[in-house]
DNA sequence: CGCTTAACCGACCGCGCTGGTAGGATTTGA
DNA sequence: TCAAATCCTACCAGCGCGGTCGGTTAAGCG
């Protein structure tokens, strides 16, 4: 599998969200009962997504989450990192310490490991994926509820691809 | 990680017989000897390659493994698939009984859900990338071990854009 | 002031998968 | 008959996943 269920559960956390309005808070209990997951579970993963600055909390009675942004403005590719780490093919393509990603294969006496362009392309495939997708677009997706084959085959919305061109897919 | 090492080791392996002349089959000891890697456990690996019809073996001495086709015919999803399994980003995305790929997700009183519509992008993303390579890509790139980065970004091979034109991407 | 709500924090834990190793059986060429 | 190789099964340690538990702090309310 290549997301862990962390991804699952703070996917619907964030959408549940964004469905709210942003005026007051929702509770996780909230949030965990509307979607049938574990609470003491889905604090573990709201806890990401807060370091990492996607939602913003409010302690005490009758507080909660919120988003941080519009949910136009988030794409999925935040969500995904903050959940799951850096979204790596390979363990090799992860370097702690320059956040950048690259294959550290050792240089094998000149000739370049034919792998990482296999895995170069496949990394390229999944961000492209998650940064042309936004928040909004699942918010949209889970209020109409249809299923539309053709928008599922990757179509992505104008404000997507704006961000998408904005951002650049690491090589 | 998205993938674990069996394809890393696998795709290897792939990649150094198809370095190979078919004429004669190549020892799974001269594969772990020129990549350094374990020997038994190359050969759980290349098990796995052998059941896909991939490669082919000669039992005895001077025995080994070849291609099963031309590298050029030979389109990276199917050696990854063979060696990962069923390419999904969420559990709830395999369903072994038909082989084919779809979300499984309680229907929800009506309501889709949300994450399917992102699942269903990055797979389409993943396994076009998969697809769009060839292995015969991947040994003209081990022969030359040119890093050039244009290559790099995802600019597929004229073979291999016929090979996906004719394959389809699950919906 | 105290009660309740709810975010926050850290420790713990069973299970299954990954990445092997070990040992042997079988087939083939010399 | 020996060596080289594939083939097969069982086994194992480590670790990440998917949680649980208990407690602390902070904020609203009567």
């Amino acid at each position: 599998m290549i997301f862990s269920s962390k991804a699952e559960y703070g996917v619907r956390l964030m959408v549940e969200l964004g469905r709210q309005s942003p005026e007051h808070p929702t509770s996780l209990k909230a949030v965990a009962e509307a979607e049938g997951l574990p609470l003491a579970y889905l604090e573990q993963v709201v806890a990401r997504l807060r370091k990492a600055g996607l939602v913003m909390s409010a302690r005490g009675a009758h507080g909660g989450y919120w988003l941080a942004r519009a949910p136009e403005e988030i794409s999925m590719d935040e969500v995904v990192q903050a959940l799951e780490g850096a979204i790596a093919p390979m363990e090799c393509f992860v370097n702690e310490h320059t956040e950048r990603v690259l294959c550290s294969h050792e240089p094998d006496a000149g000739r370049g490991c034919a792998t990482k362009l296999l895995w170069t392309r496949v990394q390229g495939g999944i961000i492209r994926s998650l940064q042309q997708t936004t928040l909004g677009d699942l918010v949209e997706f889970s209020r109409r509820g249809s299923v539309e084959s053709a928008e599922s085959t990757g179509v992505a919305s104008a404000a997507a691809r704006r961000r998408a061109a904005r951002a650049e897919v690491p090589a």
